[in-house]
DNA sequence: GCCGTTTTCGGCCCGACTGTTTTCAGTCG
């Protein structure tokens, strides 16, 4: 975990707590801080040494000094007395689906409870119900919201939930009543995980379509349904949230369901410091009621002096102030990347062929791809040594001669020693096309050595590209300790180019970081890490996070066409 | 607690659904 992300948990925590007190615009004011902290691309630790911690926005005085305090001592005064003032258990009773502040604090108030278990047991005792305000219903609701809790899986993997996603909103529109049909909320944002599906449709007759989402196949519970809008919980603990709109709000409420939350509330603020009013069911004049906009999304943004914001972009990270002067970037394209630099065959831990690898890239229309197997030092994956790599170049330049609209380059995912340095010879390594190098072992370093093993890897001669630069695997393992600031900035200097590693569970480097990259001059590349031929449909995903990191096609090696990958990689 | 081209005080996004307190508070996104 950074450092930015460990201070905006502290001031996230005191946020949670003043909102179980119910002061909710403190509340807000540390959320935001949070928020604004955690997408920072710079450390917030050189950035209050600079003594500019109120140059971020949402850190004011009191805040700044909290920050401060926090990183010189390691402790926050502020937040042990917060947790001191709230009677025990309430956050945790907060993390019930329907259970508030309010409600929390009445259950320890009235009924003396401290945790769920406690609150379980009460509930099963049917002692609930003697509080007034509770009826049979709430405390089945609390049941049910505790066995959900217990089962809920964390947040989804954006690349494991777009399956469900458009198994969903095809079942949707096979309903005449549904116009038009899409994912909204963090899955349209593309965001690395996804916590509830958000489903938007837009029809004349949202009974209809209410009634078909609610009768859908795999609902474990329909938490509720109403008119125009119904939640139900599926297998698995995946909850999908479905609203139906009239057409001529469909732009609004897609702009609305979209978020995020940050980017929304900044909008409408915007809104109203213009006479207007903004939800989703359109942007109106405050004064008349006059609707201005509301069918088309791009109309909203237009209203309100803004160019049109791709929703990767939604975060409050700098898009509205860079729309409004007309400096957003220009992302690179789904459509935009030519190749796939990161594949692995059956030569090492992958199942596919050589030539089944290369079949499926062109069919998904690729004009090149890599072949980067494991080196001998990973065992475990049947890493090649050069024998068997020489061997794979040459039935790799068979298959390139008899395959059309298609180039398979020679590389290899060698491993870096513990030394830094690289485990196959520079006689093979010379005859590659692309050399990746890439940390499999010894985590446990600490941040000088692993800062040091990369660095000596981006000197060496033959390396062209750094793989899943920061070794994390997202809910399992966080990276190795590294500098990645040193790391990046070597990597320009060098012009050694650094992956986004498109599985599903890595996204390496992450948005912050690719963004981080990006303006720091480094070239990135995307490559899926496929081992089977299906796993390369994990290529957009990586794009995701480059479009999600500001990138423009120009910081993406692998949207040039083969010769300029090759000229630029020193191939050529 | 933060913020300011209406403001250094007084705002802070806006609306749907549920359950129960017969008119609305609490929760959620």
């Amino acid at each position: 975990m950074s450092l930015n992300s460990e201070v905006a948990g502290v001031l996230n925590e005191i946020g949670e707590i003043y909102e179980a007190n119910g002061d909710l615009f403190r509340s807000r004011a540390f959320r935001t801080a949070a928020q604004r902290i955690a997408s920072l691309t710079e450390d917030i630790g050189e950035i209050h040494a600079e003594g500019k911690l109120m140059e971020i926005p949402g850190v004011g005085r009191s805040i700044a000094s909290i920050i401060g305090e926090y990183l010189e001592t390691g402790s926050c005064a502020l937040l042990e007395e917060l947790r001191e003032s709230l009677p025990p258990g309430v956050l945790e009773l907060m993390q019930l689906e329907g259970v508030g502040p309010k409600t929390a604090l009445r259950l320890n108030r009235e009924l003396g409870l401290t945790s769920i278990d406690q609150l379980e047991a009460a509930a099963r005792e049917g002692r609930l119900r003697g509080v007034r305000g509770f009826g049979a219903k709430t405390e089945e609701n609390i049941l049910k919201a505790i066995q959900e809790h217990r089962s809920r899986l964390e947040r989804h993997l954006l690349g494991g939930i777009l399956p469900l996603i458009r198994g969903i909103t095809s079942y949707l529109k096979g309903d005449e009543a549904a116009i038009e049909v899409k994912a909204v909320g963090s899955a349209r944002r593309m965001a690395e995980t996804v916590g509830d599906l958000d489903i938007l449709v837009s029809s004349e007759r949202p009974s209809m379509v209410v009634k078909r989402f609610t009768s859908m196949p795999n609902i474990t519970r329909v938490i509720s349904r109403g008119r125009t809008k119904s939640t139900v919980m599926l297998g698995k603990g995946v909850r999908v949230d479905l609203r139906v709109v009239p057409p001529e709000s469909y732009g609004a409420a897609l702009q609305y369901f979209t978020g995020s939350k940050e980017h929304n509330i900044k909008l409408r603020k915007m809104a109203k410091e213009r006479g207007l009013k903004l939800s989703e069911y359109g942007l109106f004049e405050r004064d008349s009621g006059k609707k201005i906009a509301g069918e088309d999304e791009r109309e909203i943004y237009r209203h309100l002096g803004l160019g049109w914001i791709e929703p990767e972009l939604r975060e409050d990270r700098g898009e509205i102030e860079a729309a409004a002067s007309g400096g957003l970037p220009r992302l690179v394209g789904y459509g935009e990347v030519r190749g796939d630099l990161h594949i692995h065959t059956n030569w090492s831990d992958g199942t596919g062929t050589l030539e089944e690898m290369a079949e499926k890239a062109r069919e998904m229309g690729l004009e090149y791809i890599a072949i980067c197997d494991h080196s001998k030092t990973l065992g475990i994956a049947r890493g090649l040594d050069e024998e068997r790599l020489r061997e794979q170049m040459r039935e790799i330049d068979r298959l390139n001669e008899r395959m059309e609209g298609l180039t398979i380059l020679k590389g290899v995912e060698c491993n870096i020693k513990a030394d830094g340095s690289l485990d196959l010879s520079s006689s093979v390594l010379r005859d590659l096309d692309l050399v990746i190098a890439a940390i499999h072992s010894g985590f446990k370093s600490d941040e000088k050595q692993m800062t040091e093993r990369l660095i000596k890897a981006i000197h060496n001669d033959h390396v062209s590209a750094i793989a899943h630069p920061t070794g994390r695997i997202i809910q399992r393992r966080r990276g190795y300790p590294l500098d990645l600031d040193r790391v990046l900035e070597e990597a320009s200097r060098q012009g050694v180019l650094m992956e986004i590693n498109a599985f599903p569970d890595r996204l390496d480097l992450n948005e912050l970081n690719s963004r981080k990259a990006g303006e720091r001059g480094v070239t990135l590349y995307i490559g899926t890490d496929a081992h089977t031929p299906s796993q390369m449909d994990f290529l957009p995903l990586g794009v995701a996070v480059a479009r999600r990191g500001w990138l423009e096609a120009g910081s993406v090696a692998n949207t040039l066409d083969v010769e300029g990958l090759l000229r630029r990689i020193g191939k050529g």
